[in-house]
DNA sequence: CGTAGAATGCTAAAAATTTACATTTCAGTC
DNA sequence: GACTGAAATGTAAATTTTTAGCATTCTACG
């Protein structure tokens, strides 16, 4: 299944070279081909796992099958911090996107590096503090904005800075499944927006024909104060 | 208004009490009383901030004066980390709930600490990572369970460990804030539950006469597999 | 013992969402 | 080039949730 996400800053684009060296160093690395687990709920390996190559979807499974709350990691993000600093098995299902090279560092290996490398630790916690502002935002949005709304925030995530206009290829299942919904529902949003032009709907793909009036659209829906312009 | 919130660990649960104290030693000590506001989303002090005394309710304002997304800090929890390690302004507006004092650690002072004292570093990072496992197991279980079933789980938190029976006070509007759903809703699924036997609704209040029972039920809606049992 | 304010209960209509089923699209294949 | 089956999208009825308005109950306090 297909994911979209904000381009974020990795540990990669945080810590100075030799440093994400040495830590690559310490780290096992394994490789995992498409479609392939990662890890899986429950396990309980303690170590800081980076992506090394390819992508990696996050999730639950759900007694039914069903695929819940879903992230998407990119090279030189990490996972497993809570395995480390809350000593509890993974929380989440992980699959390889595509084919996946991961580096595994133990906690063994982790904790003398953490202690006496505050770069490390500066990083890390920067990631992770900004990790939970991307969370609380969706649950803020959630409650804030209408589906219409969200969805167009969604898509715009996947739009390069700058583009006049943009195809994101992806089902309106997989939307639906970002945003914890039905498909249906995702249907009737597109419904709505393509009757306002924002958006062009298509099979395994929708078109954005116009991303500058469909940013400033979104940004009449969205009503809070913005954090930059304060 | 009434917030509701598991008990978990603090800083000063994980930090050495001679480095809490240090800590402490560092910032600087304000009083606010009771429904004054801590701070506001965009003010761009970069500070750890940490609540000594009191409790502090934490939301975002939308612009019709609704309050959207919230939680509650305890005393010996922190607030601002996002600030510091991300550089940014603070995202949420804080009022104080009684009469509140927070020491507020500047990002001068704090940066030497944090950078030679690995302990706070540990402590900070699993407080964040706790942070954010509580805030994605929401967003979890808002698209996993029914409505019924995630108002017990918030009325569960409110209840002291191993007690046979419970009163929550707390108006049902409180209870939809929290949520982020309307009064009529909780009302709804109350009665239902009252329907089973699981709780009594009182004014200002709801009577669980039996937890054990209730938590039971809890764990027949919740279909997935508990961390701890793997 | 009233009374005012606060909180809950109830109802009906509108909106959002889901479920189940129908239709369209696409990539192969003959 | 038209089958054909799987994948993806579209549709309609049923359900859930919200909104709004008003009635009722509870509590504190004069």
């Amino acid at each position: 299944m297909k994911v979209l996400r904000a381009r974020t800053r990795t540990l990669k684009d945080l810590l100075p070279p030799p440093l994400m060296a040495r830590l690559l160093g310490e780290g096992q690395l394994r490789r995992y081909a498409d479609g392939q687990i990662v890890q899986e709920r429950g396990d309980d390996r303690a170590a800081l796992s980076i992506v090394t190559r390819g992508e990696v979807v996050a999730g639950n499974l759900s007694l039914d099958g069903a695929l819940l709350a879903s992230a998407l990691l990119r090279p030189g993000e990490t996972f497993g911090e809570f395995s480390l600093f809350a000593g509890l098995p993974r929380t989440q299902t992980l699959w390889a996107q595509g084919d996946v090279e991961i580096a595994h560092v133990s906690a063994a290996r982790f904790w003398p590096l953490f202690d006496t490398e505050p770069a490390l630790a500066r990083a890390l916690m920067s990631l992770t503090v900004a990790r939970n502002y991307e969370i609380l935002e969706f649950v803020d949005a959630q409650r804030r904005l209408k589906l219409p709304a969200r969805l167009v925030q969604l898509l715009l995530t996947a739009v390069e800075e700058g583009a006049p206009s943009a195809q994101v290829a992806c089902r309106q299942e997989d939307l639906a499944m970002m945003l914890g919904l039905s498909r249906v529902a995702i249907g009737k949003a597109l419904t709505q927006l393509a009757a306002q032009g924002l958006v062009v709907p298509g099979y395994g793909e929708i078109t954005l024909p116009d991303v500058p009036r469909l940013r400033r659209w979104f940004a009449a829906q969205d009503q809070r104060q913005p954090l930059d312009a304060v």
